[in-house]
DNA sequence: ATGGTTTCAGTAACCGTTCTCGAAAAACTT
DNA sequence: AAGTTTTTCGAGAACGGTTACTGAAACCAT
């Protein structure tokens, strides 16, 4: 036995995959035809084919994928990257990948950044090596100077590689930066919220989930003061509170305030619906009543809308996932500058918002 | 120029990778230094390893995760398979199997089925093609007896490769059956929170989530079970109603028994939160009031849980997930019998029981 | 029968890394 | 200065598949 003489492929723990030429050896053809019977590129003999199908069975065999990908036919995969998965929000963006990606028989693979923008460009980094057919980046992000110039490198050296970067839920990064883009109506939305409590007679409305700098916030506050404009209303800066997008700081910001004095607004326009949430717990523990004493409205019209009757702004949260992975797909397929699109959002009428009798 | 002249590595849609060889060239060594360099195995002259460096960086490059998870040496990447990442229950324990996950620093991918068993055993496969050091297999199932036999034929199938299987919230497939195990104590969680509507005063309580097979499911209503027994109370199968665990299916369960006549129990035990709370909006509609007319608990607590002030019993998501990731690489470097092991739970009280006046 | 197509299956190059050898260069002895 | 050890680096074989290219049957028409 010489030393070319193959050996098994173990590793140091002992275990063995059951390769394609196994396959081969058992049912007694070469590997080439192993390969070609299971990705059915042509026609085999019936008798070969059932002998290679008797042996594959038999081992249990699967063929690697790595090995598949690596010779570069197959990239069947779709990398997302989100904020968190135990955000609504994200979750249902994500619910939409998955089940698109499904549906064109892609594998998923997800990524979180817990919302840091570093984090975010690593990850990116990170799923770059797998050489995914697209990377699809949701949502809020904190776009300083800095973060737009690494992530435009990215994007370039995406596309080198015949990947789509896939912005979901957030604008350009440049008109001269390759990548697909599917957003919501943010401004569109806060303004028909704002201006739902404004014909509802509210003339000083808090809003709460100011973050200057990521995108969405930023979007959603200009609908806000826009509306307040539209119908003539004091924009008072003192009624916009910072905060993060989560039921936790929705409960801070609302209990904080009530710490301060008593309510100087008579109606509370929310970032999302998570915000509007804990607010709203806030203002119950206060003794105040949604909405006899203090009208809301939410953003998103995920669960914990439903229950706690909140009038708020439906976006169409997995159709903007499946959107992203479609267009990301066709684009690949077809070329041509990467598709811009803009989702609508409406308002659902629920009972937390009160005429104000003047 | 002859034939075997090295053609550049050009898809068909033009693109090129930057590979290590480009890298080596450009730096002037062989592509063994870049590798090594790169992967820091052994100590270079820092010359050349400035060289490298500048090379990479000039280029842009990125190692290609497919070749390299095809040498053999880094399998860094963790499978989960979840029913669906907008279920709360599931997100926090993907959102553990993640963190866990990213602070070992393993690419993590999930992969939904939608409860369905089929699915789910066509999601292993998958994955298994894809060699991760572990899949995760979380929550509820229907496990019938052809899912075992092929489960665990896949579950050697793994073990096989050096993976681990992880069966997380779910009981072991069999002793024989090479699995890591981390489940919660569904029955005493169960028992617990019947035990607190029974001591209350309440005789007549109402199942709401049945699910014959499904192993979460029964769990917990055995702890139902077991508590009325222990408490002498009279067991009405009919107070047993079956349905899935989302909250339009509680609703629609509660709809259906109150358009069937006037309550017949004091209280509700639901199968989680999100049945709960679609419960209980039924409840209101119907112009029932939580807790004076119907006392309620729930199962999870969970985003919902805390808005409708409803007692549940806690469990420690997260914890759930990254306990799966932790014995499962504990597991791999240690070897020995797959770990089980059984989280607690315990009640949160809140406001949605009354004691009953007899 | 004979030459020309098809069909079917095998040989071997290749995908982009890592890693084992072994050789060349540098550093250290005496 | 020559021999010995230690670094440092390069050549080339894997890893597990896919896919030209190629040759041998099997089929057909004349």
């Amino acid at each position: 036995m010489n030393s070319l003489a193959r050996k098994a492929n173990a590793s140091g723990d002992g275990t063995r995959h059951t390769t394609i030429r196994e396959v081969a050896e058992r049912a007694g053809v070469s590997v080439a035809t192993v390969s070609r019977i299971l990705s059915g590129t042509y026609p085999a003999a019936p008798a070969t084919r059932s002998k290679v199908m008797r042996a594959v069975e038999e081992l249990d065999y699967v063929a690697n994928h790595h090995a598949r990908a690596l010779q570069g036919t197959t990239r069947k995969s779709i990398a997302i990257i989100v904020n968190s998965v135990i955000s609504p929000h994200y979750a249902h963006v994500a619910q939409g990948v998955q089940t698109q990606a499904a549906e064109d028989s892609r594998l998923c693979q997800i990524g979180t950044t817990g919302g840091d923008a570093e984090r975010e460009l690593a990850m990116v980094q990170f799923m770059r090596e797998q050489h995914p057919e697209a990377v699809i980046l949701v949502g809020n992000v904190n776009a300083d100077a800095e973060y737009r110039a690494r992530m435009s490198r990215y994007a370039h050296a995406l596309a080198a590689i015949g990947s789509r970067l896939v912005l979901c839920g957030r604008p350009p990064l440049g008109p001269d930066v390759p990548a697909v883009v599917v957003e919501y109506d943010n401004t569109g939305g806060a303004f028909a919220a704002t201006s739902h409590l404004l014909s509802n007679g509210h003339k000083r409305i808090l809003y709460l989930g100011r973050r200057d700098g990521y995108t969405t916030a930023d979007a959603r506050i200009e609908g806000y003061r826009k509306a307040l404009a539209a119908y003539g209303a004091e924009h008072d800066p003192g009624l916009e509170v910072d905060g993060t997008f989560e039921r936790f700081e929705g409960y801070r910001m609302m209990k904080e305030r009530l710490a301060a004095g008593p309510p100087d607004y008579t109606a509370v326009f929310s970032g999302n619906d998570q915000i509007a949430a804990g607010a709203r717990q806030a203002l119950l523990e206060h003794g105040l009543r949604v909405p006899e004493d203090v009208s809301m409205v939410g953003f998103d019209d995920l669960p914990p809308a439903a229950d706690i009757d909140l009038t708020t702004v439906y976006q169409p949260h997995e159709e903007l996932g499946r959107t992203a992975v479609r267009l990301a797909l066709e684009h690949a397929r077809q070329g041509g500058p990467p598709p811009h699109t803009i989702l609508g959002t409406h308002l659902v009428l629920r009972g937390s918002v009160r005429p104000r009798m003047p």
